[in-house]
DNA sequence: CATGAATGAGCCTTCATTCAT
DNA sequence: TATGAATGAAGGCTCATTCAT
């Protein structure tokens, strides 16, 4: 086989796996991962259904491919973020970011969301979601920590949350669901970090113990 | 006539009823809707396949008895905070109930957004689902309102977001996830409005335009 | 117990027993046999499903009962035709009863006929329904015979086919069928026998022969 | 590029099919529809059970498959009666095809007097068969008409309920049915059609009235 | 690389029948 | 006699995966 050949051989691979990947996860992201037949993805990307076990190990295999993607095209977007040199314009960057994220990628959202309580799925995915998730919550942590947010750490942790939630409501009633507004009103809140307190706040644990 | 008194077959039938329930909802939230067979929920219940066809018309029922059930009990729980007179101390005790739920029906959790991106289950629970978030949505408004929030709708949007979050993050990690703290934090965030700003909020359009 | 409770319990048993037959004929009639849960005949006649198994050892046994009381009324109406005196009126008489009976009894032809080729059932059946088969061939060949007809054998065979046939098809479209042009026409037809041929019959394979 | 030439895939895929088809036909005729399950055809046939069903979508669509492809074959076997130029040899002609065509294809038959009266299988028969029926009917019409018989329709109708009883008596008992016989008496019977009435026939009623 | 026929295991559901009361 | 909860055995169907070509 000639190297132009072989060349060509690779780019055709290579859009071939991609049109799966895409296919894949709208109808994951449609129909639900569980709902979804492997005959669906391949006769949806227009290929047969032996072929597809020539790219994916199996169905499993599939969805992990399409995390690994996704995951890697949202750090690239987060990444963007970190050239802000100002701590606080930083971190709104950030959830402006976020925020188209939560719009563009919608799908991948649904998709994840819906495998995300399947231990079955979960365990091949672990590999790809743990780091991830630790590095969300540093960053997270990080960005707060710079712009003068005391307890970075439990403050990642909500506004964590907080971003998800508003992802997942998103994706539950995107057609409806005013998104911009409550990223803009995120972004005022994350704005500057809170005066500090007159008095600390205790937590329940210490409350309890002196009343 | 009876051969059975009436009152005994009722209490009989509504002790295996719940026992189907209980069992359906562990093993849901444990393995997930799609991948728990009903023949392992009846075994888990020590009743037979059979007879839990006879207690349900089908699987997608009973996931819905399950959710009619435990949004019953979570809105009675909620219903004491509404004693409260004070509404600031109303949000608070609001907040403090949803932690109490979150741990104790963590298993309820689990299944609700394990389930809530399958549109096959989706389209049967609609009608238990969609007036209950409405319902939540409405609460945190009318509290944010009462409070002396300003825009609680959307205010209402974020709260509800960083609830919904919190409670699933917990789930996927509850050995280690520091709940408490975190619901300690936001109480105390939600103990009082925040100032009027000196600068209206202006949006991300007008923003882009002026810098 | 004294006789007259006894009596009365009697009387029950049989107005319980005849409401079942005369459910399930319906029910078998209108979704087919195969098709009717014994659950449905037993909610249907307003009795538990546990009380018609003290009545009936099985579904088999309740079709077979069905069978038995209208072949029994069957019987009875045709009887009538034999008090007439003169044959060719006869013939006429029991043509008429028939096609009273087809329209009487159409949803025990319609059991009759959806049983038919299923051989689990008809095996229960054959004690009922063969002697039945060969009493009717026997009445119709008695009467053609009687009214003078030649070879009343198979000329019984041929007429008991086009009663069948009709009153199936009558079954099959009953609001539409011209049941009664039907037998006026037959009863004309067979208002008298055939004049003797010129010539006898040839076989098919005669004729073949000598063309 | 395709593995297997498309030719051999289909001439593949057209013998599994029949032999699906065959072996359906003959069990459906043996046991009746509903008492065969879909397991004994697919083992009957040589194939898996998961096989079949990338065949035919459900055992209803299989029942039909079997319909569609043996009324077919009637209608060409019945085709060649039209042949024949003389009216009274064509009807002549068309009785002996039906007489074949009951024993040759009794299977069928079998089936589709088992069907009939189930109503779940005749909804989906429904198009099929509504169809096939008219045209019977139609044609037994036409070549009564052309054979110079009275009220042709009234006349096909009674033909028809003839030929479809003597087709199911000879079903239900095939060994000993003298069906040859039948046919032979049957093509005598309408060899001519019937002379002039001295009277007009009487309806029912009008002879109930003057006694 | 590519096809799609073929498999086999498992799932949801139905239903005739039994049994404790 | 009467109830209806309970059982167990199928049955129809889906689908991830394999394999011959």
């Amino acid at each position: 086989m000639s190297p132009r050949s072989a060349a060509a051989n690779q780019s055709r691979r290579d859009a071939t796996r991609a049109r799966l990947i895409a296919h894949a996860l709208r109808l994951f992201a449609e129909r639900g991962y569980a709902s979804t037949p492997v005959s669906a993805i391949a006769e949806s990307a227009g290929v047969s259904q032996g072929l597809l076990y020539h790219y994916f190990p199996g169905k499993t295999e599939l969805v992990v491919a399409i995390f690994d993607e996704s995951i890697r095209d949202v750090r690239e977007s987060w990444a963007r973020a970190d050239a802000e040199p100002n701590p606080r314009l930083r971190l709104a960057a950030l959830l402006r970011a976020i925020g188209v994220l939560i719009r563009e990628r919608r799908e991948f959202w649904a998709l994840s969301y819906g495998v995300r309580m399947q231990p079955e799925v979960l365990a091949s995915l672990e590999p790809v979601l743990a780091p991830w998730i630790r590095e969300i919550h540093e960053k997270l942590r990080t960005y707060l920590k710079d712009a003068g947010w005391p307890d970075p750490t439990l403050e990642a942790l909500l506004l964590f949350a907080l971003i998800d939630g508003l992802s997942q409501h998103y994706v539950l009633d995107h057609a409806r669901y005013p998104l911009e507004a409550a990223i803009e009103r995120l972004i005022q809140r994350y704005h500057q970090p809170p005066k500090a307190r007159r008095r600390p706040a205790r937590s329940a644990a210490s409350r309890r113990k002196k009343p």
